[in-house]
DNA sequence: CTGCAATTGCGACTACGACGCAATAGGCGC
DNA sequence: GCGCCTATTGCGTCGTAGTCGCAATTGCAG
């Protein structure tokens, strides 16, 4: 256990919730402004091995990465127009999962990856839309 | 409807199935070669808006893109060790789908994600894998 | 304290995709 | 068939996300 990898921890620890690789890099220079870039990245792909970080891919969003210690195992939807992802529980897939296993043989990870949709306040208010994902 | 815009429609239909925008860059190059890059990317981006095609996300591997007349509307999973892209009846997570709209106002748009996780081939072989996402 | 393997810092590099702008070409009305 | 206006294109450049090779460093075991 390494000054960049406690580094990359509290970063995460202090940020909460879900953060992007380059939010991470951003928050570890605050801590620690000697830890390069690639080691940051590196250090998340370590502690996601150890089971310590879950990374989510994003749709149009790229990667986020999150302390599995601190909200516990859970799935995510990101809505499509303002990009916002929210937590869902763990078993909201689990009878897809049955039945892709039953089905196909294919075991899934449902946290690794966000749903995609559109989330109630872009129902109402379309403007709320950043200039995201539109196409 | 012009010039690029047929080609880029004659080049995903010559390749079938998915392909990643740069796969279809070059088999637009095949088609004519003036068509630049951009264009590619553009053309995508409105044969999308339109609903001549329809990408989607694919964890790990970026995006990929289809004609939806080819194969008509469907869900994809893609397998995390070896990358493969797998079709899935449409109607898969319709029972999702309605438990996200009446717990959340989440409208799920399901084919525009790939659930993730592995399939029968790479349990079996583990060696499979290409190097792709280990992490 | 010493030595070795793992990790780090660094910079350059790739890949994917977006943007601004001037030139071009589609297709509509006539 | 003709000309005009708008949408589209080609082009180069920029931005972002992430990777790689390598030499220097550091953690840790003995």
């Amino acid at each position: 256990m390494t000054g960049p990898r406690r580094a990359v921890i509290t970063a995460l620890a202090h940020r909460g919730g879900h953060s992007s690789a380059e939010e991470v890099v951003a928050a570890v220079a605050g801590v620690d402004a000697s830890v390069h870039r690639a080691s940051v990245y590196r250090t998340l792909d370590a502690l996601s091995a150890l089971g310590v970080v879950q990374h989510v891919h994003v749709g149009h969003g790229g990667t986020a990465y999150h302390l599995v210690a601190e909200l516990g195992p859970h799935l995510h939807a990101q809505c499509r127009a303002c990009g916002a992802v929210y937590d869902l529980p763990l078993d909201l897939l689990d009878d897809v999962a049955a039945i892709l296993e039953r089905r196909y043989a294919f075991v899934l990870d449902a946290g690794h990856i966000a749903l995609s949709g559109t989330c109630r306040h872009c129902r109402a208010d379309p403007s709320r839309a950043t200039a995201r994902e539109s196409h």
